[in-house]
DNA sequence: GCCTTAGACTGACTTCGATCAGTCCACCCT
DNA sequence: AGGGTGGACTGATCGAAGTCAGTCTAAGGC
C-alpha cells in the first residue's frame, strides 16, 4: 500500500502519517479493470464514481457538436479518473482507457467522511486536484500560444517529467502506447500534422518516438527548444510538513 | 455577509449552514484594494496568501520565455484569485487587476482549520476547484477546436453566464471592460483578427460588443452557433443537501 | 495465401488567421 | 490649439497548419 502511485504522488505534497495512509486505503473500493477503447465515464452521463487509476493509460475528452474530439489530458498511473464529474454532479467530459487498465472505485461519502477524518488529506486532494489544472492550464498555453513543433516537444517532455515521478520513465525516454492520431486530438493538430512535426523533431536530434517508445537523444536542447519548465508538476519535497 | 457573491456561488453547491457561513467569514482577512494594470501576484513568486474578488476584473495569464503572453482565464467578483498559487506554493501564472478591484485576503492556515471543522467547506471549495477547472477545460477545447469566431462566440456566452450567477448580467447583455486585445491574449488570436470576428459576429445580427457594453442580439442563434452547453458553469440548484 | 484494418508516412493544394502597416477617433495633457 | 496615447478598425500579403488523396507496412482473420 505504502508505495502505489497514488501515495507517491500525493506524497511529494503533504507528508502523510500512517493514520492518513490508512485512511487512504479506505478509500480504495472495489478494484475493476476495463477493456481499452471502451469509455468508462460518458459525457453527459451523471452520478457515477470516481476512480483511481493503478494500471494502464487513459484519456478523458469532450467531443463537440460537430463531432471533433479535443483530448483533454492522458491519465497515467496515480491519477484520479472522474474526480471533476463527481465533485460537479455531471460529467462535461468523458473518459477512454488506451490499453487495458486496472482501477479502484472511490466512493463520494467516502471521501467526504475521510476529509472529517484528516483536513490534511482534504488539502492533499485539493492539491492534487490544482496540480491538475495546472497541467490543463500548460496544455492551454501549449495550444494558444506555441508552435505546433514547441507543442509537442512541450508535451513529450512532461509525459516524461510525470512517468518519472511515479517511476515509469526517465530522462532518456519512456514507453508510451499513443497513437499519432491520440497526440493530434490532444495538441489540436490533424494528425498528419503530427506526423510532420515528429519528423523534424527527429531530423533535428531532439527526441524520436517510434514502436511505442520515446527516445530523449538531446534532452537539454529539447527542454530549451520546447521552453519547458517543469515546477507545475514537482518541487522536490513535500510542502506541508 | 449572506449575500456576497463567494457565498452565491458556493451556495449553488453545498448548502450552507449558519455555522459554515460563519466559518466562511472567518476566512476573510484583511480588505486590501489594488489598483489597474499591477500585478498582484506574480510568475514564479512563492507563499503569497489566496485572495477572494469582492469588486472589479482581473485576469489571470502566463508569460512565455519568447514574451507571448496567454490570459487563462478572467476572474470576476465571487472568484478566488491565486488559490492554486498557494496550494502548490509557487505561482505558475500571474494575475492582474483589469479594472482597480477590491478583495479580501485569505491565509491557508485558515483555510486548514476551516476545513477541519466543516469538511463539507472542504467539499466546496474543491468544488469551486473544480469547477474553475472545467473552465479551463471548455477553453483548451475552445482554443483547440473552435475557429476564432466560434470562440468568440463561446467566450462571450460564457462571461454572460458567469456574471448572470452573480446578478451581474443576464440574457441580453452584460457591462466588460476587456480590450480587443485582452481578448486576443486570452483566445489564442491577434487583437487584429479579434476586431474582424466581432465584426462578424455583429454583421450576423448575434452579439455586439461596443463601448463596454456586451449586447446579444439573438440569443439562441448565439448559443447554437458556438455550441454552447453551459451545464459545467451552473447546474440549478444544490448538489449535497 | 489473400483480404482487411490500423497506423505511419508523404506530396500537392488550400485556407485561416498572423503580420505589417497603416487610419481614425476620443480623451487626456499642458 | 497642439501633441500624445490607447483602443478600435481596415486592407494587403504571407505562412503555418489543415485537407485531400493517396502509399506502405505489420498484424490479424479465415
Amino acid at each position: 500500500m505504502k508505495n502505489t502511485p497514488l501515495v507517491r504522488k500525493l506524497g511529494t505534497f503533504v507528508a502523510l502519517s500512517d493514520v492518513e495512509l490508512s485512511v487512504i486505503e479506505t478509500l480504495h473500493k472495489r478494484r475493476r479493470t476495463f477493456v481499452a477503447g471502451r469509455d468508462l465515464v460518458h459525457q453527459g452521463q451523471s452520478d457515477q464514481a470516481a476512480y483511481i487509476l493503478a494500471s494502464g493509460w487513459a484519456c478523458s475528452y469532450k467531443i463537440l457538436p460537430d463531432g471533433e474530439r479535443q483530448i483533454i489530458d492522458f491519465q497515467i498511473p496515480g491519477d484520479f479518473l472522474g474526480l471533476r464529474s463527481v465533485l460537479l454532479h455531471m460529467s462535461d467530459h468523458s473518459i477512454e482507457p488506451i490499453t487495458d487498465i486496472e482501477v479502484s472505485e472511490v466512493m463520494v461519502g467516502d471521501l467526504l467522511d475521510a476529509f472529517g477524518k484528516t483536513p490534511r488529506l482534504a488539502m492533499a486532494v485539493l492539491w492534487a486536484a490544482s496540480r491538475d489544472e495546472a497541467m490543463v492550464v500548460e496544455h492551454l498555453v501549449d495550444i494558444g500560444r506555441r508552435t505546433a513543433i514547441e507543442r509537442m516537444a512541450h508535451f513529450l517532455l512532461e509525459l516524461g517529467s510525470r512517468l518519472a515521478l511515479v517511476g515509469m520513465g526517465n530522462k532518456s525516454g519512456y514507453q508510451c502506447p499513443l497513437t499519432q492520431y491520440l497526440m493530434a486530438d490532444a495538441l489540436g493538430l490533424s494528425a498528419v500534422h503530427v506526423n510532420r512535426v515528429l519528423r523534424q523533431l527527429r531530423e533535428e536530434g531532439m527526441v524520436s518516438f517510434r514502436d511505442g517508445l520515446v527516445v530523449f537523444e538531446n534532452y537539454n536542447k529539447l527542454v530549451d527548444f520546447a521552453g519547458f519548465d517543469e515546477a507545475y508538476l514537482d518541487h522536490g519535497g513535500p510542502l506541508l510538513a
